[in-house]
RNA sequence: GGUUCCGUAGCUCAGUUGGAUAGAGCAACAGCCUUCUAAGCUGUGGGUCGCGCGUUCGAACCGCGCCGGAAUCACCA
């Protein structure tokens, strides 16, 4: 299979070669003609006028004649200023067409041998998934659909935060006003039952300090002594020193949230390969800590405590182990990723993380490499912005925080009464109305989350959200449907499109898709590079959208003739193909008919 | 104050190894359903790319300085 862009590349630099000697490491700017433009490829010829000593058209028109001399395939050019728009011939195109036509595994690159491990959505046990966590897990798997694509071994893995005074005040908060309730008696989801309670101890909490407070002290003070936080405290306390009560209680709790957090796991279609819990990790890293303080990185103040001076790099001073010779968490992330680096032979880590961690990566990175750990560079911190309302900020205080499992549902109740309105799901069986619901509601979703660049903060706004028209996830489902309708409605009137032949191509129209099909690998790639999932959802959109036009024009019952018949039809498979994989890699159901 | 990130049309967003007249969608307006799915298509209007200076043949993009916004700088995780 011929690489496009490299055939354009050789082509160019040997004729530029012949006309003005060899170029010694420069680079030809080569890039793709824009739209408005006559042409498929764009040389820049400005760095090239001191080697022609000529005007920028003169030296473009004479570089343009000697490549149409030289290169078959090229079979015209035009100038405009300093631009040399050459067009490649339709022959070239119809035979790049049979070739990712026939290439089962168009769009994947081969093995690169690399092993990434991906670490995404990393809960808290305390409180049900929100919709921060959705765009966390939403694009941890879809990089990580992506850099399998890309020829990489990934392994994606989850960091379970199932231990702290967090749980504990749950625990509490069950155990002082539960009634012994449980997920099968009360009809809850585990998560929610568990985050209920959570927001029970707050409650309590809250009404405590404010006793202590008419009581005369300071809020403070009040804070410290609130009996509940006490409590909490001294459940904590329990929990290390392996209480028997409070660890099987702890067990079945966090079994509830488990369960509930697979539903919500399983209803966004995101998987894990390994969960790691942080009551097993949480005491790694101390042995770094002894490490550093041998090579004179790490230093100890009197009261024992461990610490990193990092103001010689900008940062501050870092903790690194208590006075009391417990670690902290920097510590246990310092020892948890260079555990996996040994055990699992990585050569890249990601951690799917929130912006606010930024500085935490930034330490982690840096006293990893200061103890001499090359692979440092290889971590790679691919961080989000938070998620706003139209109303502001998520607030779990205000009650304005979305969680989950609602917004899946409503999406999905949406997608549904949408869909019955416009009698998209007349003739369809309650299963299947229900499949093509749910596939739309999600796709929705799922689109509308990663079709934003994951480092900016985002709105997100329901109403817009569940919008089926424009840059939108069920526009591009809605497509395919139809290019699926269209293939059946072929093969139910005997047409078989598999004959075809390239010689079709000559048609504009299919020519213009067929550069779009030839993106393809490079957009895969170029996504799998930077991180940036929204690559892949802004070209299946453009695919989806030129395809609509051009589906809008043609007529599978139009006479015509019967290579040209099949030459569209092949090609509306091979788009369907395209946006199917694209979809697929960003996590979205594309359904057969809508 | 230090560090990191963001600022592009009324709104939500694309657009970087520096290239041509800065693009979509939504919203607004005007058209298109006896032919394959109108969740669609076609067209019109809408911009000091936060501001300034610099580098360059050429800057939304690179550098410096401002302005505005976000996160963070815990013996929390």
């Amino acid at each position: 299979m011929i690489n496009i862009d490299s055939f354009i590349s050789q082509a160019v630099t040997r004729s530029v070669e012949a006309l003005y000697g060899k170029l010694d490491g420069e680079q030809l700017q080569i890039q793709k003609t824009r739209k408005e433009f006559e042409g498929d490829y764009t040389l820049v010829v400005f760095p090239l006028l001191r080697r022609s000593r000529k005007a920028p058209e003169a030296t473009a028109t004479e570089i343009g004649e000697r490549i149409v001399a030289d290169t078959p395939e090229i079979e015209s050019f035009n100038v405009i200023k300093g631009f040399l728009n050459l067009s490649l011939s339709s022959a070239f195109w119809g035979e790049r067409f049979g070739e990712i036509y026939a290439a089962e595994d168009f769009g994947t690159a081969p093995s690169t041998g690399r092993t990434v491990m991906i670490e995404y959505s990393s809960p808290n046990t305390n409180k049900p998934l929100h919709l921060g966590h959705i765009r966390n897990n939403l694009l941890g798997y879809s990089v990580a659909q992506i850099l399998r694509a890309n020829g990489h071994n990934v392994i994606k893995v989850n960091l379970v935060n199932d231990r702290g005074i967090h749980i504990c005040k749950s625990m509490l908060a069950w155990q002082l006003y539960g009634g012994g309730e449980t997920p099968e008696s009360s009809g809850m989801k585990g998560d929610h039952l568990v985050g209920k309670y959570y927001v029970e101890f707050d409650k309590h909490y809250k009404a405590e300090i404010k006793a202590l407070m008419a009581e005369g002290k300071s809020e403070e003070e009040a804070k410290k002594t609130a009996p509940i936080m006490l409590g909490a405290q001294e459940m904590l306390r329990k929990w290390e020193a392996k209480d028997p009560e409070v660890y099987s209680l702890w067990q079945t709790m966090n079994g509830w949230v488990y369960d509930g957090f697979d539903v919500t796991y399983k209803a966004l279609g995101v998987d894990f390969d390994k969960v790691y819990y942080e009551s097993q990790t949480y005491l790694l890293g101390k042995s770094l800590v002894q490490d550093g303080l041998d090579k004179g990185i790490f230093f100890r103040k009197e009261d024992n405590s461990v610490w990193i001076d990092l103001t010689a790099d900008g940062l501050d001073q870092k903790l690194l182990l208590r006075g009391d010779g417990t670690s902290v968490y920097m510590t246990q992330d310092l020892g948890t990723a260079l555990s996996r680096f040994e055990e699992n032979s990585l050569d890249d880590m990601i951690y799917v993380v929130g912006n606010e961690q930024n500085y935490h990566f930034q330490v982690l990175k840096l006293i990893l490499k200061k103890l001499g750990y090359d692979w440092s560079d290889n971590i790679f911190h691919l961080s989000y912005g938070m998620v706003e309302l139209p109303e502001g900020k998520m607030k779990s205080r205000e009650g304005t925080v979305v969680d989950a499992d609602d917004l899946i549902a409503d999406m999905v109740g949406t997608a549904r009464e949408m869909s019955d309105e416009l009698g998209k799901l007349d003739g369809c069986t309650e299963q299947e109305a229900n499949a093509i619901s749910t596939m739309v509601g999600l796709g929705a979703l799922k689109y509308f989350i990663l079709k934003v660049d994951p480092k900016k903060t985002m709105l997100f706004d329901p109403r817009e959200s569940i919008d089926f028209n424009g840059n939108t996830g069920p526009f591009i489902q809605y497509t395919h449907a139809r290019i699926r309708s269209l293939l059946r409605k072929a093969a139910e009137a005997g047409i078989d499109y598999a004959g075809g032949t390239a010689a079709a191509a000559y048609l504009p129209e299919e020519v213009e898709l067929v550069k779009s099909l030839a993106d393809y690998p490079n957009v895969v790639a170029a996504a799998g590079d930077n991180f940036a999932p929204s690559i892949i959802g802004a070209y299946a959109y453009e695919l989806a959208k030129s395809f609509n036009g051009y589906y809008h024009d043609h007529s599978i019952l139009k006479e015509e003739n019967t290579a040209v018949r099949d030459m569209r039809l092949r090609l509306a498979d091979e788009v369907a193909r395209v946006i199917r994989s694209a979809m697929k890699l960003l996590g979205i159901d594309v359904p057969e008919r809508m």
